[in-house]
RNA sequence: UGGGGCGUGGCCAAGCGGUAAGGCGCGGGACUUUGGAUCCCGUAUUCGAAGGUUCGAAUCCUUCCGCCCCAG
């Protein structure tokens, strides 16, 4: 069958298309143009979106022997991916671009854009699997077999249409076996680094970023403890994290966190790290994903971020989309706009958005 | 030249006779497809200066230097 494969330029994706293509599909690589990233001042370096990823894809499908072609997907970036990432900050929460970049750039505009190619299944390269779930013939998502590396993470908003459409040919490997499947088969891109950072900030400096996206965000403001005692002063809200030590410019005998974010007030309340611990959380937007929504309470595995070890919780369902999550026990630094993903043993149930 | 307080690493700061906490910041490392997150490691042979007491002082005494506050 044809299957287009969605090439970063990093070695994942890369062996993901080598992978389908020794099964004996007739793969198509596309990369995605999602970002001018020279904004004006020359050239860029990033990591998943630069040019010279778009030169490593090209190199490894010219490799391979298989087309490549680069869909600009920038105005779907900016609308599905950047623009949410300015408003979480500017209204205080913390975002999670990597989310919204699979559901609504991955799976949603390049299936839509490649359909008329007559394809069928849209492939990535992400640590994760999928069955089908014999009894409702649901299709599951299920964490990618190195634990270390799973992503189902950050596919939890996906619909049962996107993935059943996707293809995760690296999700049953271990990162090890993917570096040596590309170096033996002299891939250009077998020892690339890992990526790091968020690939349309290449600098790093998320905050800069944000202030040229939105001056507005320049709204200097109190640092307060929990008394309300102001202790500091800060520079803009959308530099904050719930949990954030370092950064705070604030002196005690013990170190601060940041325990909440008020974007009204432009405060920042800082705290003893002991008070970083909540028992539960509200989540919104919950998408069920591998499961019907359940009906009333139910137990589950929660990670409340990406390098988070799950913890054991019960999800009640609050009408709206919402739900709350009350976890055995509390757990640290539940920052508002990370995602809550559920999971039940291998399979990724859903999930949601903290509030 | 009446009274009181204080001078500890770049900064904040504990210690008040037993051989320099901690925080901020900084440097390095680990981790990583989000987050100035988290996690490690490092960061004053020395406590404003000089003498003295003591087995031993940043801690006690003396003098000097420099700040600050209340009075005049």
């Amino acid at each position: 069958m044809r299957v287009v494969v969605a090439m970063s330029g990093g070695v994942d994706s890369s062996v993901a298309a080598a992978l389908l293509q020794e099964q004996g599909h007739e793969v198509v690589g596309i990369s995605m143009q999602l970002h001018d990233q020279t904004e004006g001042q020359g050239p860029s370096f990033g990591r998943c979106c630069a040019l010279d990823d778009l030169h490593d894809a090209k190199a490894v499908a010219a490799r391979l022997g298989i087309p490549h072609y680069v869909l600009n997907l920038e105005r779907s970036f900016a609308e599905g991916v950047i623009s949410p990432f300015v408003r979480d900050y500017l209204e205080g929460r913390t975002p999670l671009p990597c989310a919204h970049c699979n559901t609504e750039v991955k799976f949603a505009s390049l299936v839509e854009k490649t359909r008329s190619l007559g394809v069928e299944h849209v492939a990535t390269g992400h640590y994760a699997r999928k069955d089908e779930d014999p009894g409702s013939g649901r299709t599951r998502l299920l964490r990618g077999r190195d634990r270390r590396k799973d992503q189902s993470y950050f596919l939890f908003g996906l619909t049962q249409d996107q993935l059943r459409t996707a293809l995760f040919p690296v999700g049953g490997l271990e990162k090890g076996e993917v570096r040596r499947l590309a170096s033996e088969r002299r891939l250009p891109v077998a020892d690339k680094p890992e990526s790091m950072e968020i690939c349309f900030v290449p600098d790093g400096d998320y905050a800069g970023f944000v202030e040229r996206q939105a001056p507005e965000a320049l709204r200097p403001g109190p640092i307060v403890d929990e008394a309300g005692r102001v202790v500091g002063e800060h520079r803009g809200v959308h530099r904050f994290t719930v949990g954030q030590r370092r950064g705070l410019g604030v002196t005690a005998e013990r170190p601060r966190y940041v325990l909440r974010v008020l974007p009204e007030a432009a405060t920042v309340v800082v705290g003893d790290e002991d008070a970083l611990f909540a028992d539960s959380l509200v989540a919104r937007d919950v998408n069920w994903l591998s499961v019907a929504p359940p009906t009333g309470a139910i137990r589950a595995d929660v990670r409340i971020r990406y390098r988070h070890g799950e913890a054991p919780a019960t999800i009640a369902p609050l009408g709206g989309g919402r739900v709350r999550v009350t976890f055995d026990a509390p757990q640290r630094a539940v920052t508002p706009g990370q995602a809550a993903v559920f999971y039940d043993g291998e399979v990724c149930l859903g999930g949601g958005w903290i509030e």
